[in-house]
DNA sequence: CAATAGATCATCT
DNA sequence: GATGATCTATTGC
């Protein structure tokens, strides 16, 4: 957060400049190979009011080729979403306690998608910390693929929902705030974990360990 | 600080 | 019946 520019006890929630100086992420983005989605979405603004957090690492899982993807199994309940359009959501329940989110990419048919790991949060932060009892830092909110939909407020009811036209939206400023990007082999999967699939910004402190 | 165990359930074999 | 795209508390150095 900002120093103390300001005295008023009353904090200002960001998320309205945040609206205003972004643009929404369009299906055109989604709609290419889960690779370039990933690079794509590093920097841009997830949002769900009233909070708001800047994705610093992701993940890709390329589909049927792929061993470490749900989608490998083919189609099931579980996946359907991710044989549906780009853009949409993609929330799945994991060890018996935390949802995870993704972002369907690939035309319809294709089931690669990305798995949003860490944010770096923006507004709504004195409601992140009521949800995440544990953390004590900013780094701490969103900083892990259960922490970030936690902290978000990010659960099942949203999967398969649309990031178009939300209310969960991915947003993109213009003129991004260079950061340089590292690649590495995917974290917390037995199977494919050679694969150089995941993306984070090098020096950011809010990246999972 | 590093390592480890426990929680807890949807999904698939 | 086992496994898993995880987090936390606790233990041990």
């Amino acid at each position: 957060m900002e120093a103390g520019s300001f005295a008023t006890a009353t904090p200002q929630n960001p998320l309205n400049e945040i609206l205003a100086e972004t643009e929404l992420v369009g299906l055109n983005t989604y709609r290419r190979p889960a690779i370039e989605v990933a690079r794509a979405l590093l920097g841009t603004v997830l949002i769900l009011p009233p909070c708001a957090g800047r994705i610093v690492e992701v993940e890709a899982y390329l589909g049927e080729k792929d061993e470490a993807a749900h989608a490998f199994r083919g189609l099931t309940p579980r996946t359907k979403v991710l044989y549906g359009p780009p853009g949409h959501a993609y929330v799945y329940f994991i060890y018996g306690m935390h949802d995870c989110l993704n972002v369907v990419a690939e035309p319809t048919g294709s089931p690669g998608c990305v798995l949003i790991r860490a944010l770096e949060p923006l507004a709504g932060l004195d409601v992140m910390y009521t949800r995440r009892a544990a953390a004590r830092r900013d780094r701490q909110l969103a900083s892990g693929p259960g922490k970030l939909t936690r902290a978000m407020g990010i659960g099942r009811e949203l999967n398969g929902s649309s990031l178009i036209s939300g209310p969960l939206t991915i947003r993109r400023y213009p003129n991004p705030k260079l950061e340089s990007i590292m690649i590495s082999p995917r974290i917390g999967i037995t199977r494919g974990a050679d694969w150089p699939l995941r993306f984070y910004f090098e020096a950011n402190p809010h990246v999972s360990g």
